[in-house]
DNA sequence: TAGATTGTTAATCGATTAACAATC
DNA sequence: TAGATTGTTAATCGATTAACAATC
């Protein structure tokens, strides 16, 4: 990937990050529907973003626009796939066949662009020997062996509570190196491991605040 | 609420909503361990915030520690609760019982805390009149009638993404003031309608950049 | 060409951090 | 009391926005 707009080691803001998936999604819905052309103001106006910080965030890889008349969807596109690196298949681990890991496991959007679950680990003996999406469920047991042989590029934990860091250790220690975590606890990782995490009970916590805010607002008023 | 250390009108900024719930999860963890007391310094390395920033947090809501001591666990889980608003139950309905629904209306964590799926909906004729968590899976033609004799908090969107903004309209009409939505597209709603995304696809592609910004930062170093 | 829109700079805004007086 | 730690202020840092020259 060349990064012609970034100066080397600048590291991106937090907020682009945020962003780049909310870009990449619209854009493939835009040529989804044929649509050829966009500018920065409409893809503000579609996506609730003011139309400089759109501008200022491709910057950061590059030009991909063009002045008087905006970006090209499918040029574009591509570019955000780059920047995000969905170019290549990725390796996956998934611990944790309960509800939500089936759910996350059966996922067509993801094999769709390239996330492949290779292996499905628990610890309930009822589970253990069945099928799901194609991958026999392991004993965990086995997961250390496993990752010897075969190297993994993302450790999905879709665990209980108190399971969460244990697992998240021997993902690391089998050298996954990017750990998506649904278990609700904080991990503990090397520097260099990187964790993103999926709360949902972080985020419903998030819209309630969100409610009592507002609503405290309008008795105020 | 009494917002002590907080005027009137001033926002909490998106950082302090983000850590919130962060608080909330680890302080339950400790009060589950039966510890008593913990700094900011303590909470801090546990979280990987800075104890300004925690201490800086809280103050947005009151004083709720001693100087030479720290906080009471107990106490400042309860004050936690009462800033978040899990003081009440919340009515919630559930639109799309596919597998990413049928997961989310089993987390038991939810129930325990008060938040109580009423209703679930889909358009699948081969899911409508199945049960799920004690629901009877009903046709969503019936969503607007429903909502009119049962007034609801809280919206969950657990369909697949075309049919995502079109349920958020049926919501929004039928007075629903929040969303919680994990269907992959944007949704437009009007100012004072919440919604709170759970992008599992979003999330998944920060992980991916974030995974390849490394790499890059060790193919130059 | 005239109109439109980019990429970027400078100005603004907001959030985080460091430091410390207050005090348990 | 002496030691520890809060709550808060001022300083720093970083992100967003507004504006505009460049140019398609």
């Amino acid at each position: 990937m060349t990064l012609r707009g970034r100066k080397k080691g600048e590291t991106v803001p937090q907020g682009v990050v945020v962003r780049l998936p909310v870009y990449f999604r619209y854009l493939a819905e835009l040529e989804a529907a044929g649509a050829e052309r966009i500018s920065s103001a409409q893809l503000g106006e579609a996506l609730d973003f003011t139309a400089a910080q759109i501008r200022s965030d491709l910057s950061y890889f590059g030009s991909f626009g063009q002045q008087g008349y905006g970006y090209n969807v499918t040029d574009l596109l591509d570019q955000v796939k780059q920047i995000l690196g969905i170019t290549r298949d990725y390796s996956i681990v998934l611990v944790g066949a309960g509800n939500l890991g089936k759910a996350i496991g059966s996922y067509e959007w993801f094999r769709d662009e390239g996330f492949q679950i290779k292996a499905i680990f628990d610890i309930d003996p009822h589970l253990i020997g069945n099928y799901h999406v194609g991958c026999i469920i392991r004993p965990l047991d086995e997961l250390t062996a496993y990752l010897a042989e075969n190297p993994t590029d993302i450790g999905i934990i879709a665990t209980p509570k108190d399971a969460g860091q244990s697992v998240c250790d021997l993902l690391v220690e089998g050298g996954v190196g990017s750990i998506w975590n649904f278990s609700p606890t904080h991990l503990n990782v090397p520097d260099e491991v990187i964790v993103e995490d999926m709360h949902l009970t972080d985020s419903l916590l998030r819209l309630v605040f969100r409610l009592n805010e507002q609503n405290l607002g309008q008795e105020q008023a």
